[in-house]
DNA sequence: CGACCATTTGATATGGATCAAGCGATGTGG
DNA sequence: CCACATCGCTTGATCCATATCAAATGGTCG
């Protein structure tokens, strides 16, 4: 029903801890990624799966990487794309929520949750950030909510202002996932994805050069789209 | 273009801090219900709106309050709904990114945002608490977004069971809202809704004894549709 | 070049929205 | 105590946005 996802081994992309960090943070708030390791995944691959026990916490260097839930039809939900920068796959229960896998080549800063939890009860900024991260995330929950009772224009001109917001404030996108993931992330289908990007297009408001690259031609256009 | 709500004079409602709670908690946990004043809000009243500075966190003693935003051509969404123990209006940043509404006549504890900050700052124990009310919402949210992708009849089906899950393990549960907040909550129209319940009670799923209590009658179909 | 995969485009079907009555409970004034 | 207005909910008829089914196009890699 949907896209397959390449299986890839396992073990081999998971276990190794592959180069340390020697990095020292200046400030301290910055503490959460003192003692980290950055592994690579390649596409598709999963970095964790729903219901697994959440040892780690992850922030993205390069690539990106998207988190999703299955339902038992095969309809799959995808809870949020991130992108360089981005911290993801922190929960307060011991268990991840969604299971999150790489979109492209990528790599990530793995820290130990269980370390992070014991230096938050003595550090209080650590404490603040941890919390500050799952309110991102709220945040990030609450906007995904407002879309999801839009239509489909609505839905796609509000996705693309929130990428360009997030990869720099150019016009110029770059998407780092298929149409597939955009369709599952906005609750619609491939079809109707492409058609709206279509009819975008053909309204001047954007140009797509190549299916992965958008321009915003009509920044105005798109924030009266967003509702 | 959605029910009118009953404008009640703001000032009366919201400013006195009615009687003070004297309680001292058992539990560490439970410091943050120390000190705070429970205040009466009439059906429909606003408790706070979006973007006010978040000077206060609230928590049910009874009644039923909704939070919600209103696009700027009116549809309205409904972020959740809070019963009596729930707690809500917690924000990280210091402005409300929902509006606040009493579903019925209800109290409401009231305590300030600040002090509890203050407090957290010391007290480690204050600081987890917030992050997992935080974390708390975050799942609220979560499971809201998996709902919205629903056909409607899942919708229904996965409200009544998260609400007979959240009002007592029974069978029967007490709606506190109107048809139209349960349909902004799911992201459809009122019509569709009530269409929806008629079509389960039909098929002896549910019983519908007045429209605002319901009878789950067969919790494996409804488990079913909540795919 | 040819196979494969992602994307677009076209034709048709359908679930839920919209428009429009009807119904039952609750409350109010005569 | 009853007539009647009001409000929340249900039911019916029709429409439309998006899904579904199907095929064509284009880009990438061996």
């Amino acid at each position: 029903m949907y896209t397959q996802t390449a299986m890839i081994n396992r073990s081999s992309l998971r276990q190794p801890a592959l180069r340390l960090v020697p990095q020292v943070s200046s400030r301290m708030g910055d503490s959460i990624e003192m003692m980290g390791a950055v592994m690579p995944f390649g596409r598709n691959a999963e970095i964790y799966g729903e219901n697994e026990p959440a040892e780690y916490l992850y922030k993205v260097v390069s690539g990106a990487v998207r988190t999703y839930k299955v339902l038992n039809d095969g309809r799959r939900q995808i809870g949020a794309f991130y992108l360089p920068g981005d911290i993801f796959g922190l929960e307060v229960c011991d268990e991840h929520t969604f299971s999150a896998e790489a979109i492209a080549d990528c790599k990530v800063l793995v820290m130990k949750r269980s370390a992070l939890i014991a230096l938050a009860t003595r550090d209080n900024a650590v404490a603040q950030q941890l919390w500050a991260m799952t309110a991102t995330e709220l945040q990030r929950a609450h906007n995904h909510i407002m879309l999801l009772i839009k239509t489909a224009q609505e839905r796609v001109a509000g996705f693309l202002l929130e990428m360009a917001a997030r990869s720099g404030a150019s016009n110029e996108i770059e998407l780092p996932m298929s149409r597939q993931d955009i369709a599952d992330y906005l609750g619609l289908t491939i079809e109707t994805v492409s058609r709206t990007l279509t009819q975008l297009e053909i309204s001047a408001v954007i140009a797509v050069p190549t299916s992965r690259r958008i321009v915003l031609r009509n920044r105005a256009a798109l924030s009266r789209l967003n509702a």
